[in-house]
DNA sequence: ACATGATACGAACGGTCGTACTATTATTTA
DNA sequence: TAAATAATAGTACGACCGTTCGTATCATGT
């Protein structure tokens, strides 16, 4: 199943499944709630031999975070790379990170927690957040502008504002599926996208295309 | 200064201060982190002096809450509220969402920290944050059927998908603003604001309407 | 098969957590 | 002003926190 089947030593073995269990555990109860006690006693181990693999709770947590992000760039980001650039790709990047937590199976997103959790506590766990989201950031804008050289969108897109309105979209989904319990959730995440995509086409395309409300 | 200056009793006033500073740290540390010792500390309170004002860590929590979206509803919504109702109504609300926390004196949004806390972890909290949201949400909603009335929306607008989007906004925002440090959040969002009211309005107004990208 | 380093355990540390009690003040009411 | 009530302090509790340390066990390469 895995891409590179590396044979994993004991204790990268071990370590892999305590991260498991943090990655689960930080998506839905944040990452100050990611104790050494209740980790070692879901994985088995005692609370020194967990505490051995990661030297201090902040590695933990920052360990934690990493997984999240290596997770999400293995089951959302790079799947959406085999898409030929441009709109289709951007289209399925956003597709893949509405699913990934689904397809991963984990009950909430680790780095939407982190986001929040970290965004206005300096420190190194704050550091490595934004390090990642600003990676994606540039991801995202990197595809925008793929976007606009097919031609497929305005030549006076904004990458980063496109980035900025996206992430609104993912958010604000991400809650109402939780919080709200919106069956909808997903649709009107579909529908805000179309819309922020209608407004970016290139002007020959745009004409040809329905404005939102049109769609019904 | 008080709208209603009330005379507060002994204890009144002083959970009115603890509350003050139980909102301060919420918002940046989140309501787990909401403990009683340092609180007290804050406050020149003994733990169990300020322990008796609430019974229970959960419900310095609920109250706490509560009284974030109190100050948000003094200093934000219902400021907007004396605006003529419709789309000048509607500005102002997000106008006054937006600037809230530098209003209140905040650092950072205790609802919104809330929000990614609570949003899987059912439990008393969790239902007070709902509660708060979806009244929030049907505020948006009603400004947005208003809107509608007025005239000034298109008559299929949907409400729901705006207030949807409206929170992305919001949220897209907030991060910008404190995780990326991005001195143009405010900007972008009311970009993105401009370009979601700009796809609702009503026909006769929308053709005479620029399009976003027109505007630059 | 053995040596050796990697891995895990168990016990203990000083702290802080939330909460329960009782005692003592301060404030309000009669 | 005295009585009644509200507000706060004090003390103690068991539980869990992150971390350290010495020791034991296991895995791995030779």
């Amino acid at each position: 199943m895995p891409a590179l089947p590396i044979k994993l030593s004991k204790g990268e073995e071990t370590r892999a499944a305590i991260l498991e269990a943090a990655v689960q555990h930080a998506g839905v109860h944040g990452f100050d709630a990611l104790t050494i006690g209740l980790l070692a006693e879901q994985t088995g181990l005692s609370k020194s031999g967990l505490f051995a693999h990661f030297g201090s709770k902040e590695e933990l947590q920052i360990a934690t975070l990493d997984e999240a992000v290596r997770r999400y760039n293995e089951v959302a980001f790079l799947p959406a790379m085999r898409a030929p650039r441009g709109l289709r790709r951007l289209t399925l990047v956003f597709d893949n990170w509405l699913q990934w937590i689904e397809r991963s199976g984990l009950k909430a997103c680790p780095m939407l927690a982190a986001n929040t959790e970290f965004d206005d506590r300096p420190g190194p766990m704050r550091d490595a957040v934004v390090q990642h989201m600003q990676r994606m950031n540039q991801e995202i804008m990197r595809g925008v502008q793929m976007t606009i050289d097919t031609g497929e969108f305005a030549t006076d897109t904004d990458p980063e504002q496109f980035a900025f309105e996206l992430f609104g979209i993912i958010s604000s989904c991400y809650r109402a599926r939780n919080l709200f319990d919106d069956a909808k959730a997903n649709v009107r995440a579909r529908i805000a996208f179309d819309r922020l995509i209608a407004s970016n086409l290139a002007q020959q395309q745009r004409r040809n295309t329905a404005p939102h409300r049109a769609s019904k």
